[in-house]
DNA sequence: TTGCAGTCAATATC
DNA sequence: GATATTGACTGCAA
C-alpha cells in the first residue's frame, strides 16, 4: 500500500522528511543498479556490492570527520553481499550524518576530499597531491547531494567566508578548485545563499562541496598549496613570455582556462555587454512594481520606450525577480536565526515561482501610496521595494489590500518610467537601489520597525488568500498546499 | 511558451 | 587585486 501510494503520488523532495526521503534514495539507488545488484556501475573500482557502493561514498566525507563513524562503516562494509535494507539504510544514515556534521576531522586523507570538478583548475602543473578527483566522480557527488540531509546553507557559507578571509584565500581560487565555479558565482553564493529546501539538486551541490571542504582537516593547507602553485606557474609563465618577447600574453593568472585561445579574434566576436543606465533601471523597476510579470506587449512597449532590445527587458525582469526572491530568502533566514525557527519554509517562498499573483497588488499598492515625505511613507519605501515586489510582503498585507490592483496595474503599459518620473525620483535612487539588493542599510531600516518574520507571515497569508481568490475567479482548480 | 534555477563572465566597486 | 554586481545564456519543467 505504501509503495502504491508513493509511486502514484510522490511528494516533492522538499516536502519530505528525512525519513520520507529514504525510500526515494533507495529507489534511486535501485535505478542506478546499485541496489540489488552486486556492482556499482560508475565508480567501478573495487567495491562490490551495493552496500559498498554506498559506503564507499562515505569515504570522502569520512576522512574529514568523525571517528565514531568508522565503526558503523566498517561493520557495514564487512557484511559483503547482504544488501539488506538494514545495512543499506544504515549507510545512508551515516552518510547523512557525515555530511551534516561539521565535525572536527580526525585525520587527513589523501584523496577523497573536495570532490573536484573534472576540469583541471590550476594551471599546467597540477600538484601531484591535493584536490582533484578522488576516485569519486561527478556521480558520487550527485549521490551525496541526493542523500544529503538538509544543510544549513547560511551557516555553511558563513563559515566558508570566515575560513577564506581568515586565511586570506580568494573566492576565485576557492571557486575554481573546490566548487568548480567562477568567482562571480562564488561571491553570489556566499553572499546570498538560498535555503536548502529551495535548491534544486544541482544547486545543492556547491553547498555539499563546501560542507565537505569544511570537514576536511587540510582544507586550508591544500588551498594554500594551490595558491602557491598558481603563483609559481604564473611567475614562470610571465618570465617565459617576457623572454619570448611575446608582448601580449595576458597575465592570465594561473588558471589557464581564463583565456582559452587567442584574445584578439575573440574580441570581434564578442558582443559588448549591455549596461543599463540608472534611469533605465529605474524605469524598469517602476514597471516591475506595477507589473512584475509584464505581458509581451508591455515588454515591447518598455523596450521601445527605453530603446532597449526586448530580450534585454525580458532578461532584466527574469533576473530582477529571481534576485529579489533571493533577497527574500536571506531575510527569512536572518529573521529566522534571530529567533523563530522554521521561518525558512514559509509558504510564500515555498510556493515557488514568485507567485504571479503577488504581483500587481502587493507592490503597487505600496508604491502608489508612497509619498516622499513622511516617516510613514518613507520607511515602507526603502523596505517595500525589497520585500514587496515579488512576493506579497508584510506591509502589503495591510496596504495592498486597500490600494492594490487596478490602479497601477492598469497603467502599466504607460510606465511613468522613462523620463518624467524617473527623473523626479532620481535623488532617491541610491537608497532604493541599496535596499533592493539587501544592503545592510536596508536591513537596518527594516529592523527599526522590525518583526519581519511576523510581517512575512502575514504577507504569506495574504498571498495565499489572494491567490485563492484569483484561482476562484478563474474557476481553475488549483491545488494548494499549505 | 514562459518562468525559473544556476551560471558565466564582463564590468563596477572596494 | 579581490570582491560585488548584473546582463545574458542554458537547460529544465509546467
Amino acid at each position: 500500500g505504501s509503495v502504491s501510494d508513493m509511486l502514484s503520488r510522490p511528494k516533492p523532495w522538499s516536502k519530505l522528511t528525512q525519513k520520507g526521503r529514504e525510500p526515494f534514495i533507495r529507489m534511486q539507488l535501485w535505478l542506478n543498479g546499485e541496489l540489488g545488484q552486486g556492482v556499482l556501475p560508475v565508480q567501478g573500482q573495487q567495491q562490490g556490492p551495493v552496500l559498498h557502493s554506498v559506503t564507499s561514498l562515505q569515504d570522502p566525507l569520512q576522512q574529514g570527520c568523525v571517528s565514531s563513524e568508522s565503526t558503523p562503516k566498517t561493520s557495514a562494509s564487512c557484511s559483503p553481499a547482504p544488501e539488506s535494507p538494514m545495512s543499506s539504510s544504515e549507510s545512508v544514515k551515516s552518510l547523512t550524518e557525515l555530511v551534516q556534521q561539521p565535525c572536527p576531522p580526525i585525520e587527513a586523507s589523501k584523496d577523497g576530499k573536495p570532490p573536484e570538478p573534472s576540469d583541471p583548475p590550476a594551471s599546467d602543473s597540477q600538484p601531484a597531491t591535493p584536490l582533484p578527483l578522488s576516485g569519486h566522480s561527478a556521480l558520487s557527488i550527485q549521490e551525496l547531494v541526493a542523500m544529503s540531509p538538509e544543510l544549513d546553507t547560511y551557516g555553511i557559507t558563513k563559515r566558508v567566508k570566515e575560513v577564506l578571509t581568515d586565511n586570506n584565500l580568494g573566492q576565485r581560487l576557492f571557486g575554481e578548485t573546490i566548487l568548480g565555479l567562477t568567482q562571480g558565482s562564488v561571491s553570489d553564493l556566499l553572499a546570498r545563499p538560498k535555503p536548502w529546501h529551495k535548491l534544486s539538486l544541482k544547486g545543492r551541490e556547491p553547498f555539499v562541496r563546501m560542507q565537505l571542504w569544511l570537514n576536511d582537516p587540510n582544507n586550508v593547507e591544500k588551498l594554500m598549496d594551490m595558491k602557491r602553485m598558481e603563483k609559481k606557474a604564473y611567475m614562470k609563465r610571465r618570465h617565459s613570455s617576457v623572454s619570448d618577447s611575446q608582448p601580449c600574453e595576458p597575465p592570465s593568472v594561473g588558471t589557464e582556462y581564463s583565456q582559452g585561445a587567442s584574445p584578439q579574434p575573440q574580441h570581434q566576436l564578442k558582443k559588448p555587454r549591455v549596461v543599463l543606465a540608472p534611469e533605465e533601471k529605474e524605469a524598469l523597476k517602476r514597471a516591475y512594481q506595477q507589473k512584475p510579470y509584464p505581458s509581451p506587449k508591455t515588454i515591447e512597449d518598455l523596450a521601445t520606450q527605453l530603446n532597449l532590445k526586448t530580450s534585454t527587458v525580458i532578461n532584466w525582469f527574469h533576473n530582477y525577480r529571481s534576485r529579489i526572491r533571493r533577497e527574500l530568502f536571506i531575510e527569512e533566514i536572518q529573521a529566522g536565526s534571530q529567533g523563530q525557527a522554521g521561518a525558512s519554509d514559509s509558504p510564500s517562498a515555498r510556493s515557488g515561482r514568485a507567485a504571479p499573483s503577488s504581483e500587481g497588488d502587493s507592490c503597487d499598492g505600496v508604491e502608489a501610496t508612497e509619498g516622499p515625505g513622511s516617516a510613514d511613507t518613507e520607511e515602507p519605501k526603502s523596505q517595500g521595494e525589497v520585500e514587496r515586489e515579488d512576493a506579497p510582503r508584510p506591509d502589503a498585507a495591510t496596504s495592498a489590500a486597500a490600494a492594490p490592483g487596478e490602479g497601477p496595474a492598469a497603467r502599466s503599459s504607460a510606465p511613468p518610467p522613462s523620463n518624467s518620473s524617473s527623473s523626479s525620483s532620481a535623488p532617491r535612487r541610491p537608497s532604493s537601489l541599496q535596499s533592493l539588493f539587501g544592503l545592510p542599510e536596508a536591513a537596518g531600516a527594516r529592523d527599526s520597525r522590525d518583526n519581519p518574520l511576523r510581517k512575512k507571515k502575514a504577507a504569506n497569508l495574504n498571498s495565499i488568500i489572494h491567490r485563492l481568490e484569483k484561482a476562484a475567479s478563474r474557476e481553475e482548480p488549483i491545488e494548494w498546499e499549505f
